[in-house]
DNA sequence: AATGAAGGCAACCGCAGAAGG
DNA sequence: GCCTTCTGCGGTTGCCTTCAT
């Protein structure tokens, strides 16, 4: 195919409309509907291409359009329309009253899709980065955590007194950090292993990283010190499962089985919703919970990583990523 | 206060499919 | 069935604004 651009021809204005173009183009449509954009700008009297004419009227003059910041529902369709349809932005204005794909378009190019990525998510799949070192930001935040806390009994203690009936949730938290530790350290000692094997060796940043990771101040013992209190009340480190409490569950964002699959993670604008795919691929976990928690982000046949879930959009994590 | 970098967004470009002759 | 035209879509660019130094 291929057609030769309609603004080559010659004299046609490009560039930023003005508002009196805005004004004739708008004028025009409402009194004649936009008909064929190929005759419109000649009889509006406007000196650009059709094309032109029909973008600034779809993504700016129409009347139904819907300016101004994305709200979190919109911010959670958004993923999870993507996470089934990938850059189908049409198909996922279609489910946004009032957006255009262009902004849809804008919005995630601008802000979700490098959240996702810096929170080591794959924007294109929606799941943990495979490759381990486009990770390791979120990876070295969280060991610096813990060696901070480690280090500091009164940080751990503070955060431990949390207050109240928050003493659970907080203790749930410290350890759903820990076992996100352990976990990404189990990967990188058969990442080590493995490169050691294959005789690579990781450049001296990428080492350091390891280091830190794999041998955290005599903290090998990754329920030691700062989660003793938690791990009264959650002996043991259950993670990619749920956590046992109902308040840690809330804390943490877990949604309930009966959830539908937009409100997986309890309603948290992030992480990446299921990967609906699983679902239909897996008819033992049809719902699009049982697909995330289980397979998704826990460690499935499809990711080396084994990494628990990981909801970065918890104010506690957002804290300090 | 000046300047460079980064972010955000509107608009353009080129491809592909549908429609019509 | 082929060709041309039209429309829609996704990717990319460039300008303007905001932020950091």
């Amino acid at each position: 195919m291929g057609r030769s651009p309609c603004c080559d021809e010659s004299g046609l204005k490009k560039g930023p409309w003005t508002p009196e173009e805005d004004e004739k183009l708008q004028q025009y449509i409402q009194k004649n509907g936009h008909g064929s954009w190929r005759t419109l700008p000649r009889l509006a009297g406007l000196n650009r291409c059709g094309k032109s004419c029909r973008l600034r009227w779809t993504n700016y003059l129409r009347p139904d359009i819907k300016r101004g910041k994305f709200s979190q529902e919109e911010e959670q369709t958004i993923l999870h329309l993507h996470s089934i349809l990938g850059n189908k932005w049409s198909a996922i204005a279609t489910h946004l009253p009032g957006r255009t794909d262009n902004e849809i378009k804008n919005f995630w190019n601008t802000h979700l899709k490098k959240r996702l990525i810096q929170m080591g998510f794959d924007p294109m799949t929606h799941r943990p980065r495979t490759d381990f070192f486009a990770a390791l930001p979120q990876l070295i935040a969280l060991a610096a955590l813990r060696d901070q806390l480690a280090a500091d009994p009164a940080a751990s203690a503070q955060l431990q007194a949390g207050g109240g009936g928050d003493v659970a949730i907080q203790a749930a938290k410290l350890q759903y950090l820990q076992c996100l530790l352990q976990s990404a350290a189990t990967t990188i000692d058969g990442f080590a292993s493995t490169a050691a094997a294959a005789g690579s060796t990781p450049n001296a940043a990428e080492a350091a990283a390891l280091d830190a990771l794999c041998s955290p101040q005599g903290t090998q013992d990754s329920t030691a010190p700062v989660s003793a209190a938690s791990d009264q009340l959650l002996p043991s480190c259950t993670f990619p499962e749920a956590p046992a409490s109902s308040e840690a569950n809330q804390g943490l964002g877990y949604g309930g089985a009966d959830v539908d699959v937009f409100a997986c993670h309890g309603g948290a604008s992030l992480p990446p919703l299921a990967d609906l795919s699983d679902a239909a691929n897996n008819p033992s976990s049809a719902d699009g919970c049982s697909a995330t928690a289980s397979s998704s982000f826990g460690g499935s046949a499809g990711s080396p990583l084994p990494w628990p879930e990981f909801f970065p959009d918890d104010p506690f994590i957002t804290d300090f990523l």
